[in-house]
DNA sequence: AAACACTATGCAACAAATTGCATAAGTTCA
DNA sequence: TGAACTTATGCAATTTGTTGCATAGTGTTT
């Protein structure tokens, strides 16, 4: 399982509590493996009893306590393991595909209404994606961290440009299709 | 869900038992939903109570009986509903950028061993879509359906070179990181 | 003053997916 | 004759993911 070991990711890179996590899933490496909160602090609490992140309460005044996560040297190290193992292959599911497998079988117009929302929505990715490649790394010098996550921002930003074009050239498929 | 889905969309087109499904499942709809023949058979079974398939055991000599399923009007009402609902967005889960996130704490040589893994896996995924396309669709006159699943393998053929090209590039760059 | 958004954490119930195992008969090959 | 593979079905346990809810204080808007 790699939320534990984005979680460790993340925590490598600065000690963050679930509630930081959370934000830092939904605007950076949530692009490349999704997780909402309640799933953050479950996995913290696995994690902690494996002894691969140290949590320690933090007052604030005014705010409610956070409790922040560092990891420790074990959690560097099963990281480290985790890295040496076969990457697995993400599995496929998408229903848009069943879709078209039954294209026989289903109300069309709704389903072009469909894809036309799928491009919306992978035009917003990409304007996030470029916001944030200009914003963070454009012109800027880089370490070795950064330059990865410049590398799969990249791989984002051709993905959903493939994404857009794909799925405008299917739509121009079915409508051909519709016609006859 | 849409593997419920995916297995009436199989079901309509034959009727086919859970066994057959799972081939089905591996050898086609599957290259776009993943599922195991385990899954299908739970599938199956909550189908059947909720009254979208009907059940039929067949005798065969030699071989152990089968039982097959097929799409009750129900089950097809329950399909075209389906059809109109929001198509839902793939959750991206991939341990593959979450390495690259993390480019300064792995091992970096096994990783570059799985990325050209991961482009072995593609050719090969490539390779069989577009022998399926040359045997079963190029040249030959579509119905709808066929039509319908022709866009999906076309999309598919093309998400895998795109990969192939993607993870090739990505490579190069981690080689020139690595160099300095 | 009430309503709403933000920070911060987490439980509980449920749904879905994965992994491992089990059964049972037939066929094929060395 | 035994091993391996194919056909055919499924249970059980565990892990992972989703949905809904709960709490509690602060700041901002109407």
């Amino acid at each position: 399982m790699a939320l534990a070991e984005a979680i460790l990711v993340c925590l490598t890179e600065r000690p963050m509590s679930g509630y930081d996590l959370a934000k830092y899933f939904d605007a950076s490496i949530g692009f490349f493996w999704r997780s909402s909160h309640q799933q953050i602090y479950r996995e913290l609490g696995k994690l902690r009893e494996k002894g691969y992140v140290s949590s320690q309460e933090v007052e604030q005044d005014g705010k409610p306590n956070r409790i922040t996560h560092t990891v420790t040297p074990v959690g560097r190290a099963a990281l480290y393991e985790w890295s040496k193992r076969p990457t697995r292959h993400p599995s496929i599911k998408d229903e848009m595909f069943v879709k078209f497998y039954a294209l026989d079988s289903i109300d069309m117009e709704a389903f072009k209404a469909q894809l036309s929302n799928r491009i919306t929505l992978h035009e917003e990715r990409l304007s996030q994606y470029l916001r944030i490649k200009e914003r963070f790394y454009d012109g800027k010098t880089l370490n070795l961290n950064q330059q990865g996550k410049l590398i799969a921002l990249e791989m984002g930003i051709d993905g959903e440009r493939q994404n857009i074009r794909q799925i405008e050239e299917a739509m121009t498929k079915v409508a051909e299709v519709n016609r006859l």
